[in-house]
RNA sequence: GCCGAUGUAGCUCAGUCGGUAGAGCAGCUGAUUCGUAAUCAGCAGGUCGUGAGUUCGAAUCUCACCGUCGGCUCCA
């Protein structure tokens, strides 16, 4: 007798060997698909072995949507084996919103196949076969998928750790290396859709032989799939991509070059805004700002190590004209100019990859003491990086960006409190723009790889700063080695974007490689010479991806503060003109973005144009207005707000402004 | 870079079998002078991404190149 709990503590009692299907008799659950017990997930069809506690998995619960999509992800490997017979299975996953499967089949799939792939699954899951799980020896289970000719099979099973239990799904025709668990039988997948496919590398890894992936979704059932493809379409109404142009903020031109991002005026205001704003807490954190050229000798980075390491993602130098013209002369071929670039063996500029060293050579250009530390210089630096051209797009992932740089040169002990400080600069940023949706990643170092600079003694402490600065900002995070940079381990701020990509925006970085690659000192208060700690740091990331991420978060309705165009006055006919224009004017003389529509229209119109350009405030002025010195106050979502003095409406907006505000009409 | 999709007016899109390019919005001009999400009329606007090729004839078929979009470990 085995004795069951369910979550509302029913409890149920169960012979030995019985199953989740005698579980669901007992219950009289209905329309499930797995079983929890004791936190693990398995098959109903598998023998209940252990007593404890009990969930019956639904397929409407995200447990269960992950294993339908899973099985799905079965149900058409088994489609495409059965229409293109040579292609070959390695993994499958349920992804976030859906599942793929790669397979190995040179002469890739088209778009159009998709159809018939589809059409297949039909079959299968109208056939209802069960999702039969069996148990194998490892070389038996190598045995048979050598048989099959399955080699990546093989190398996955090759490489699970000794002693782990081998599991083999059977569904109809179809078998599988399958961890499990899976739903009862195929006929329980109802609505599902093959999405795209793409090529993908086996194990991620681009000298790995190219795969063909399908992408593919499934739900409970039609209308939650519906109401999924639903939601991507007004998703991509929100898109910076789309959004970005329509409203005026940026462009992209083919003529200037792919990734190179053409701010236009009202984008700028956004940015300059931004910038303001940051700028001010600079100040108030003791910051001093700089600026630095975009280009600067190859030698200095070869110093930062930047150039070695990072070369594959910067523009080739750019070389003086004299050393070419002597090159040439000496009967130098292309091959071996090549060959010299390649080597770094040149002199020349580099567009610049990186601010860091500049702001190096800043404060290396004069004495410290320890009395002077930390030294904090900031900067909005343009760097250039030649991002591989398939992974290029928007302004979240471009080729020339602004960074809202700095970097703190700090004393050993100072450390901990200057990265704290960062951090809450991160959150005052977030913060203020209502972005809550993030998540924090404190990126350490890969063991056993010989990528990184420094000792492993100065990455213990490092990291362990990081680790340290990250419990204080009480918020999770998750650690994950393998994302340090080469010089440090860093903490960064991740976001998604409308699609669900994810985005790194602020990051704070903890150094010691650098200030001893360019011999940095301070003298201490023992009157020796100190190595300083660097702190690279930047709230926003990059302005074009931080901007690019803002249009989402808003859906292009920005705060008013932020707002190109904070108040659009609109006159009721060509009688009032003048008023409005006084209107306008007294905006902009206290400091108001403010635009007069004037043309011909009627105010429905006006209000409608004022609208879809997302002005926050709409001032309404005709005869009664004019007669009182008045205007009608008209916000973007709240609608017709009543009249009030243009002098009211003045100091109203200007404070609202001043606060920062993500509300309109909150100060009212 | 690689796999797949895609490129027609400023924007969104139509364009049949290969027969010489069309709409709405935006723009311009005129009329209208209007009270809270679209006033009416007229006009103008295209190297059909670029370059070759096939053809009597190409937006349409073929090839190459360029740009854009989705994807390239969320791991049995």
């Amino acid at each position: 007798m085995i004795e069951l709990k369910g979550k509302a503590g029913e409890a149920v009692q169960l012979e030995a060997g019985q199953s989740g299907f005698d579980l669901l008799k007992k219950t009289g659950a209905k329309g499930m698909i797995a079983l929890k017990l004791n936190g693990k997930l398995q098959d109903l069809a598998a023998a209940i072995t252990e007593p404890g506690e009990f969930e019956l998995i639904g397929l409407k619960t995200p447990e269960g949507e992950e294993i339908l999509r899973h099985s799905t992800s079965h149900i058409m490997a088994d489609a495409v084996q059965k229409l293109f017979p040579s292609a070959k299975v390695t993994i499958g996953p349920a992804i976030e919103n859906g599942f793929y499967y790669d397979f190995d089949y040179p002469p890739g799939f088209k778009e159009e196949d998709l159809a018939a792939i589809e059409a297949k699954m039909k079959e299968i899951v109208k056939s209802d076969v069960r999702f039969a799980r069996s148990e194998m020896k490892r070389e038996d289970a190598v045995k048979l998928f050598e048989q099959k000719g399955e080699k990546y099979k093989v190398e996955l099973i090759n490489d699970l750790p000794e002693g782990s239990v081998i599991f083999i799904y059977q569904s109809g025709d179809f078998v599988d290396l399958c961890r499990g668990p899976h739903i009862p039988s195929t006929r329980y997948v109802k609505a599902y859709k093959l999405v795209s496919v793409a090529g993908a590398y086996w194990r991620g890894n681009e000298k790995n032989p190219q795969l063909q992936r399908i992408y593919g979704t499934a739900f409970a059932d039609q209308e939650a799939l519906d109401a999924y493809l639903q939601r991507l379409e007004e998703a991509k109404k929100r898109d910076h991509r789309r959004l970005g142009p329509q409203l005026g903020l940026f462009t992209l031109d083919d003529a200037v070059g792919s990734g190179l991002v053409l701010w236009k005026p009202k984008g700028t205001i956004i940015r300059n805004e931004l910038q303001k704003f940051i700028s001010e807490h600079l100040r108030r954190q003791g910051y001093s700002q700089v600026c630095t050229p975009h280009i600067g000798r190859l030698g200095l980075y070869k110093t930062s190590g930047h150039y070695p390491y990072y070369r594959e993602s910067q523009f080739p130098p750019i070389i003086e004209k004299d050393f070419f013209a002597d090159k040439v002369a000496e009967g130098c071929t292309c091959a071996q100019l090549a060959n010299l670039m390649e080597n770094g063996e040149i002199d020349g500029y580099l567009l610049k990859p990186m601010n860091c060293p500049m702001h190096i050579k800043i404060f290396a250009s004069d004495h410290h003491s320890y009395r002077d530390l930390p030294v904090r210089l900031a900067e909005f630096g343009t760097v250039y990086r030649w991002e591989k051209s398939g992974e290029l797009g928007g302004m979240t992932r471009v080729r020339g960006f602004t960074q809202d740089d700095a970097h703190l040169f700090v004393t050993e002990d100072q450390l901990p409190a200057e990265i704290e400080g960062c951090l809450e600069l991160v959150k005052i940023v977030l913060t203020t723009l209502g972005i809550s949706e993030y998540r924090v990643r404190v990126g350490l170092r890969e063991p056993d790889s010989n990528k990184y600079a420094g000792t492993p003694e100065q990455w213990d402490k490092a990291e362990k700063a990081c680790l340290d600065a990250a419990k204080t900002l009480g918020v999770a995070f998750t650690a994950e080695p393998g994302d340090a940079v080469f010089y440090g381990p860093k903490i960064d701020f991740v976001v998604k974007d409308v699609i669900g990509r994810e985005w790194q925006l602020g990051t704070v970085q903890v150094d010691y490689q650098l200030p001893q690659r360019f011999d940095l000192s301070y003298t201490g208060a023992d009157n020796k010479p100190h190595r300083p700690v660097m702190i690279h740091r930047a709230p926003f990331g990059s302005m074009e991806r931080f901007v690019g991420v803002l249009i989402e978060h808003f859906a292009g309705a920005f705060p008013l503060w932020l707002s190109p165009v904070q108040v659009a006055v609109l006159s009721i006919s060509e009688k009032f003109e003048a008023y409005a224009v006084e209107v306008t004017d007294a905006l902009k003389i206290a400091g108001i973005r403010a635009e007069s529509d004037l043309s011909a229209e009627k105010i429905g119109a006006k209000i409608r144009s004022a609208t879809l350009a997302k002005a926050p405030y709409m001032l309404v002025v005709g005869q009664r207005e004019q007669a009182e010195r008045a205007v009608s106050v008209r916000t973007r979502t709240g609608g017709d707000q009543g009249s009030m003095p243009l002098e009211a409406f003045i100091k109203r907006c200007g404070e609202e402004i001043a606060s920062r505000s993500l509300t309109i009409g909150s100060s009212a």
